[in-house]
DNA sequence: GTGAAAGCGCTAACAA
DNA sequence: TTGTTAGCGCTTTCAC
């Protein structure tokens, strides 16, 4: 049995109130009673049970953070930012894994609710409505991300995809290019912030005079883009394209390992960009020049948001826009 | 104010042990009261609180997770092997990134036993005596990992590392190198496990009557390693090599990448391999040779030696070793 | 400055 | 089958 406050006050003559008081600094204690319990607290190793603590002050210094898939890469950052600055408040941050079940986001949301955390990060890749339901019921603090849906009326963190469409466009208009292959997902696309990206990308190709290329794919994996390489490169060829700007940096990275493959130079005989900057981008050759999406600062703000609240520093409900930035790599170059 | 089991009870119209007995199954209950229980249940939205009900059962259904860094692609998949089995027994994890303090890693032990944790795994990346002493005399039941490190005595989850030596020289020579360069790091060589691989290495080359040649490099990046590429560029020259053995992924992409900026082709030119299959390596081009760590099945692995643990269904101690692969790819060439 | 006592929401004897 | 009651370990009035 692990020693108790009632152990501690025995063993310091003192009541239980007081090793609170000093445990807690609340209130005033004399010097000498401090001293006898902070003698006990150390010779009997005791540690407060945050269990009994919680129960009491209903405040359980507790995150919950529900995500797609831990193992994803811009996951992960998000979770570091989360968890790095939930830490300098001395919030834990419990996590949970969906893999893109509405049904287990759910189950997630109601647990954490019992378990008294005081804010929630759902990190999801899906759109569902029960869970958004769900979600605006809950007498919790939520923040709601989501890097494809465009779910508008929750509390979230955006990132300006507009803005960067517009970087990415004029940077390859300034490198020369004018037969530009927008290569983007067909799913969902009305409902994903891909609707803004090829609004943006219209409007670019429009202002140059030239007609857009689209192309869906119905893939986000590299693999499965790789296997559609044949098809791309039969859109590229009809369309006398010279540079490809892909939706997200999987695409890219399957279609620059489909020409590698079959001989075609990246960047001499086709520009290719991407969105995103997974890990992988800096670090294939060539690297590749994209979107960089600040996933640390997307965790970090969303948690100081939630931190703010709960302290209620701040209630003002505004949205947050973060910051993307483009990097210029070798993937693309002057035509 | 949440709905209680006092609310329930009342609107129940029974006591608050019979909607304990109704929503815990724990002991036979009238089909009337039952009825009349859940209908308040569902009425009132009512959801029992963790945090009371782990005070009296004293069990929190929490493991506590203490990595290196949850941005860090391998530790990842780790977190993900312990959430998903987890999972599946009801249990929650808290995480928390130690950034490679043995200070942070320390105060994580401590806040995770006041939390009343069931089971800590602990994957590190550094060595402390403090945290090892600890963790021995903690009362809670812990796996230590650490990829790097080699500590005898605790609860651990092992991989095979001189048998995925042993695979991969068996490839090389079988592909017809001889002359094979192992390249690893020199930090604590004595103390890591690369120890073991290092000896496996020379045991291999003495077996083909060959001179082992060893270079340490003083990182484990990517970019660090490519700045020392010009180094190991000449000792590769000055002794004639034809393979070289990387104790890590990311030299040999560190390698590579020096070796395609300046023209000399992998695997047309010389052969590289690595070891630990980290995401970029199947993904580059060409792609990497290497072995393959069961990330996964460790996390997996290690949080279900806790639960069975905690069950009594297993006290045996033994050490777990998880097989290892080799993973064929594109930067080895017969010679 | 200190202690007694109530109570956070729940489970689990115990008695009926 | 059910209700009463005693805690789990702690914080926090309240009275002294």
């Amino acid at each position: 049995m692990a020693v108790t406050i009632k152990d501690v006050a025995k063993m310091a003559e003192v009541s239980i109130s007081t090793v609170s008081r000093v445990i807690n600094d609340s209130k005033p204690v004399s010097p000498d009673a401090r001293r006898r319990v902070l003698n006990a607290v150390e010779v009997l190793g005791y540690e407060p049970n945050e269990i009994a603590r919680s129960l009491v002050t209903r405040k359980s210094n507790l995150i919950g953070v529900i995500v797609d898939d831990i193992g994803n890469y811009y996951v992960s950052q998000i979770v570091r930012g989360i968890e790095e600055v939930g830490r300098m408040y001395n919030y834990d941050i419990i996590i949970g894994s969906s893999y893109g079940s509405a049904e287990t986001e759910m189950k997630f949301l109601q647990l954490f609710k019992t378990k008294q955390v005081e804010g929630i990060i759902l990190a999801s890749e899906i759109l569902n409505k029960d869970v958004i339901k769900y979600i605006e019921d809950l007498k919790i603090e939520v923040v709601y991300l989501n890097r494809y849906y465009d779910v508008p009326g929750l509390s979230t963190v955006y990132l300006d995809n507009e803005k960067a469409v517009e970087m990415m466009m004029e940077y390859l208009i300034e490198l020369g290019h004018r037969d530009i292959l927008y290569l983007t997902q067909e799913k969902d696309t009305d409902l994903t912030v891909e609707k803004y990206k090829i609004e943006m990308y219209k409007q670019y190709m429009n202002n140059i005079n030239k007609e857009p290329v689209i192309y869906k794919i119905d893939t986000d994996e590299i693999e499965g883009t790789y296997n559609v390489g044949g098809d791309i490169l039969k859109v590229i060829k009809d369309n006398n394209i010279s540079a490809v700007f892909c939706c997200q940096d999987e695409l890219a990275i399957g279609l620059m390992n489909y020409l590698s493959d079959i001989g075609i130079k990246v960047p001499d005989e086709i520009s290719i960009s991407g969105y995103g900057d997974v890990s992988v981008s800096s670090i294939y050759r060539p690297s590749l020049t994209t979107i960089k999406e600040p996933y640390y600062d997307i965790g970090a703000v969303s948690i100081r948001k939630i931190l703010k609240t709960i302290n209620k520093e701040d209630s003002s409900n505004e949205d947050i826009q973060l910051p993307i930035r483009l990097m210029k790599r070798y993937s693309t170059q002057k035509i």
